[in-house]
Formats: structure tokens, C-alpha cells, sequence
DNA sequence: TATGAATGAGGCTTCATTCAT
DNA sequence: GATGAATGAAGCCTCATTCAT
């Protein structure tokens, strides 16, 4: 039963790994046995095919992340704090676990049949906490699509810098910079 | 049918569509051949390979605009002109041809073997301008990586929303509000 | 009309240096068409396909040689006389055009649809020889394929190795001890 | 079906029988699986590629043979034994596996990328068997080249015969004469 | 005649998936 | 659960041949 279970923690760690690195379509179940170190055929045990190996990688942080977001911004009361929780929560994401966090962001440039669905991304989800906050007077009305752009297109960025080498410092060391750059591009300083 | 040229734009023109829509590898010559209602071998008359034919893709529209923008930053003579210069160029250019536009910014998700070699990445031009102001005095010291991961960043959202559809209108429609949030996360503004 | 028949004539040479560097098979008419410089359809104008112009460059060789060979071995009355012209007539035309004689050596290796159905082989004419030989007493019983494996075994072998450079002097250097070498393994010297 | 290597013997004994009677170029990768009763994909699971796997015959055959003929002539100590053991072996090989052996005298006429680099071929064996007796003197000084193109022919062509049919009997039927044949030719008879 | 772009059948090869062990 | 040989559909590519100019 351990065997089994780490078997499995390895097989989806190292098509994570590949999946981010050559993209989905361009891993093929080869690769991703032979850094494993099992047998071609072992991978249906765990997962029908895969196809399904990368949504579920996908879902399960998927999932785990939205939820975690939720959560926090419960304790958050304005808007000013909601942006600081997502810079720092993104920031500490990334460092947590970089691979994990670039395979989010680039799953969907491939055509992962999950999202598109029924899931709600990031984007929207900031769009709502905009809506939110103007609806409730703690920000002047503005294009909430555009300070989503503004929000996540730089945060992205920093996350993208680093998935390609450009930048190596932890995203953590950026979470005043990105956050103030936020604020003040949106108008938001006191 | 004389000369191969009529043909040879529409086998461009469809397989960059499908290359945006499905991603370079999920992308087949049959799918291509269909699209341009050509045979599948008449792909090799004009290309090497698949491969081949997005690089050129690439490498193409990558000079091409690498070189406008080049020629363009010469007539600007402050950081802040050179940013509202590269902001209007990316709109109208996203906006002239959406599907070329995106095929640039997707494709170095997918592993074009000429972007490592020997070109120039957008994020490395963005930088040397900030570095190049900030040698000039034209805007205080800060971390030019950093200024161009807020610049790149908030362009490219803007137009990945646009990929994806979560945003309709024109680029250019938010050319003003876009240099304004750029120019405010960078402290440009007098 | 002159200019058609020197294309023809590049066509045929540059058809029949490639069939021998490279094989029939292995050939293209890519291949022929830039050796000779011509547009890749103007061979269609000369022959029905590549196939038939191997058969025809065969054919025609091998009819032109075979009867040489036959002329040439009415004017010898005597086994030992028709050997001697036979190897003479071999290494002059070797020596004369190797490259075509290389053709006709090797094109029987691959499956040439002519040779088979109507053609005597040298082998056959070889064998009819020493049988004629045998039946008017100019030599003693023997096994006539034998004697040809022998006669032809020789001087086949001696312009193999030319084909693949292992020898490079002339073959009609060699005239007097391949009919010696000849006459003493088949016991004709008096 | 546990291990493959049945399946692996009956693919290079289908692959073998296919090269020697169509040639390599002219063998397709659906004529031999159809023949070995296994899908095409499966020569790729033992092979990477008809290339590779025509040269592997190449290679095992001929490097299993010229081991024999060298550990063979280890125990001849003059040239006239070190010839009667060559035809002899000549011979029995042939008889033991007419295609194998086929596969090993025509396969060079394809371009198989092999022999060239780094194989001694039978014509330099031969030389040096030749070369070596004038040296310790158990023959007159002659050109061994021209005595490797007569015992080579000989024994080829008795070979290449029988691979067109031309010649049904054992070539251990002809050992004696062909024997004698060539001492004849070289003039090493007491 | 000559051209060379276009064709499309058919070749080689890959790879997700199955299945006997 | 694990293995890896076998499968076969589907991909990429080649090339003899055609045809409009």
C-alpha cells in the first residue's frame, strides 16, 4: 500500500515536471515512465489515460488554490487588503512550489477539457472581487476587466520571468514592489 | 498556379490559425491541408517540415516587428514618449492582426527552437530601455527587470483576454487607460 | 531539336550515373532532375515513367553489347579463340564506359522487369558456348554452367572491384592473365 | 510472449527472406510484418528502424562468419589448405542458410551503412591470405589482388547462381572441382 | 518541349493504450 | 499492483506522376 502510494506520488510528480517542461501534448507516457522509473503500463493503473492524469494535476491544484483564495479573502474587509492577500498568497504559492504553480498557469495555453467548462479562473474570480468592492463603495467605479488585467498580468509576468530563467530570486522578495505597483497603477493609495 | 505564392499565403495564413486555436503540435498537416484545401504533400513545397513552417511563422512576424519597433524608439527621446510609443504599437499591432499577434506570444510556450538561439525576447528589448533611461537620468534608479515585468505584463493580459475572449473591444480603445496604469505602477508621471 | 536531344542525352547519363551510385530504387527523380538540370516533369516528355527509362537504358545496352558479342564470335572458330575475345571485348568496354557497364552488372540485383522475361543473359549465352564447344569436340565434357561460373565468376569480380575501388587500373591491363587464369582453372591450354 | 524474443527471431528471419529476394529499399515495413504476422509497430519495439535492422543482420552475419574464417585459418599452415578450407567453408555456409548468406554477398550492393566505416571486407581478407603466403614464400610473388578477384569470383559467382536459380545443386557438390579450379587459376598445383 | 507546383498514395515512424504474464 | 511486449490508428513525410502554363 505504500509502495502503491508513492509509486503513484512519483508518476504524478515526474509528469508534472514534464508536463511544464515540454508541455502536455509533447510528453508521451515513455517519458514520463522512464523518469518514474516504472513500467509504460503502469500509469493506467492509476490513471485511465493521459489525458485524465493531466486534468486531474490540473483540477487538484486547481481546486486546492481556489478554495485556499476563498478562504482567505473571507477575512479580508477591503479592497485594499483583498489585493495584498493575493499578491502575498501568489507569491508564496510560486515559491512553495514553482512547478506546480507554472503548470496552472500554462495548462491552459493546451487544451485541458476542464477549465472551459465549469471552471471559474483567476481571472474571473478578480473580476468578482472588483465588482465586489465598487458595489460596496470602496473603490471608484472602474473597468473591473481592466483591473483584472492590471492585477494578474503583472503578477503572471513575475511568475513568468521565472518559469523561463529571467528572474531567480523567490517571488517573495517582490511582494511590496508588486503589490505597491498594483496599488498605484489602480489608483488605490489612500 | 503558375507561381506557388497564392498558395503558399493561404497554407500560412491557415496553419497560424490552427497553430493559435490548437497549439504547433496538436496541430496536424491534415488539419492544415483541409483548411487551405490543399494536399497534404503541398506543405513540403514550400516548408521543410511542420516545424519548419512555425518557425518561419515566427521568426517572420518576429523581425518584422522587432524591426518597426527599433526603427520606431529612435524618434522618441524620453522614457516616457518610448513607453507611450511601445504601448500604442502594441495595440495597433495586436489589433491589425489578432491571430499573428497571438501567435507570438503563444508560441514561445511551445518549443520553437529559434527564440533560444539567437533572438532578442521582448522582455530583453523592454529592459535595455529602462536600463538605457535610467543611464540617461530620465527616471530613477530601479530594478529594470522589474519595470519591464510591470510594462510586458499588463500588455500581455490585456491581449490574452482578448485570445481568450473575455474582452471584445479593440486594444487601441484602451491605449490611453493602459499607458496611464503602466505609467503610474512606474512612477513616471510628473 | 538539337536541344531536345542533348537533354535527353544529360537525362540518360546523369539517370544512369545515379542508378549506380545509388541503385534504381533509392533514386529520385528529384535526384536525376537536379544532376541534369532539367525541371523534374521534362523527363515524362522522354519516358512513361523511371522504371521504364531503367528497362530502356538496359535494354538498350544490353542489346547493343549482345550483338557485338555475337558478331564478334562468328569470325572465332575455336573455344580458346572465343575465350580470348571474350575477355578482350569485356575489358574494352569496360574500360570504354564503366559506368554503364556497371549498370548492366548491377541492374539485374534489382528486380529490372525485363531481363526475366526475354532477355538471354550472359550467363545463357556464356553456357551455350561450352556446350557448342563440347558438342564439336574443341573441348572435353564438362559441366557447361560450371565452366561459365568460371569464365564469368572472373571477370565479373575483376570489375566489381573497380566498382568499388579496390582496383583502379585499367581492366584491359589485366587482359592477358584474366584469359590465362581463364584457360588454365578450365584446363584449355594445350 | 513474455519476452519477445520469438517474436524478435521470426521478424529478422521474415525481414532476412524479404531484403534477400525484393532487396531493402524495395522491402516495406508492411511486407515484413504481414509476413511475420505482427503489427508494424512492433519492429519498432525490437529495432530503430529498417535501417538499423538491415544493417544488424548485416553486422551479426558477417561478424559471426569472420570469426570462423579467422579462427579457421588459425590451423592451416599453407596456403593451399588455408584455400581448401576457405572454399570448404564457403561452401557448407552456404548450404547451411542459402538466404543469410545471400543476404551477406547482396546486401552491399544497397547502401548499407556499415562496411564502409569499420568492416574488413571478404576481398581483404582474402588479400592478406595471399599476402601473407608470398611472404613466408609458399607461393611465387603475384598480385594479390588479382588472385583474391579469382578466388572470390569463382566462389561468388558458383553462389550467385544458385541465388537465381540457375544452379540447383549443393554447393558442397562442387567443392572438389571448384578447389581445383582455382588452384588451377593461381598455378599452386605441385 | 519544358516547367515546376500540385497531387495523393503509400512509406516510415510514433505513441497511447491493451493484455498476457 | 506492476510489467513491458504487442497493437494499430494516426502522424509526418516522400516521391512518382500529372497538368496548367
Amino acid at each position: 500500500m505504500r509502495d502503491g502510494s508513492s509509486t503513484r506520488k512519483r508518476l504524478e510528480r515526474c509528469a508534472l515536471t514534464l508536463f511544464v517542461k515540454k508541455g502536455i501534448t509533447a510528453t508521451t507516457i515513455k517519458d514520463i515512465a522512464q523518469l518514474a522509473n516504472i513500467a509504460e503500463g503502469t500509469l493506467y493503473r492509476h490513471y485511465e489515460s493521459k489525458e485524465e492524469l493531466a486534468r486531474q494535476l490540473y483540477l487538484n491544484a486547481h481546486t486546492h488554490i481556489s478554495a485556499q483564495v476563498k478562504q482567505n479573502i473571507q477575512n479580508c474587509h477591503q479592497i485594499g487588503e483583498k489585493i495584498a492577500m493575493l499578491v502575498r498568497f501568489f507569491c508564496e504559492k510560486y515559491d512553495e512550489d514553482p512547478i506546480l504553480f507554472n503548470y496552472l498557469l500554462l495548462a491552459q495555453h493546451e487544451q485541458i477539457k476542464a477549465l472551459s467548462d465549469n471552471e471559474i479562473s483567476a481571472h474571473d474570480i478578480v473580476v468578482s472581487i472588483f465588482n465586489d468592492a465598487q458595489r460596496r463603495k470602496e473603490m471608484p467605479k472602474r473597468d473591473s476587466q481592466f483591473c483584472a488585467v492590471i492585477l494578474l498580468g503583472i503578477l503572471l509576468q513575475a511568475a513568468i520571468c521565472r518559469v523561463y530563467n529571467r528572474i531567480s530570486k523567490p517571488m517573495i522578495d517582490d511582494v511590496e514592489l508588486l503589490y505597491q505597483a498594483i496599488m498605484d497603477a489602480l489608483h488605490l493609495n489612500e
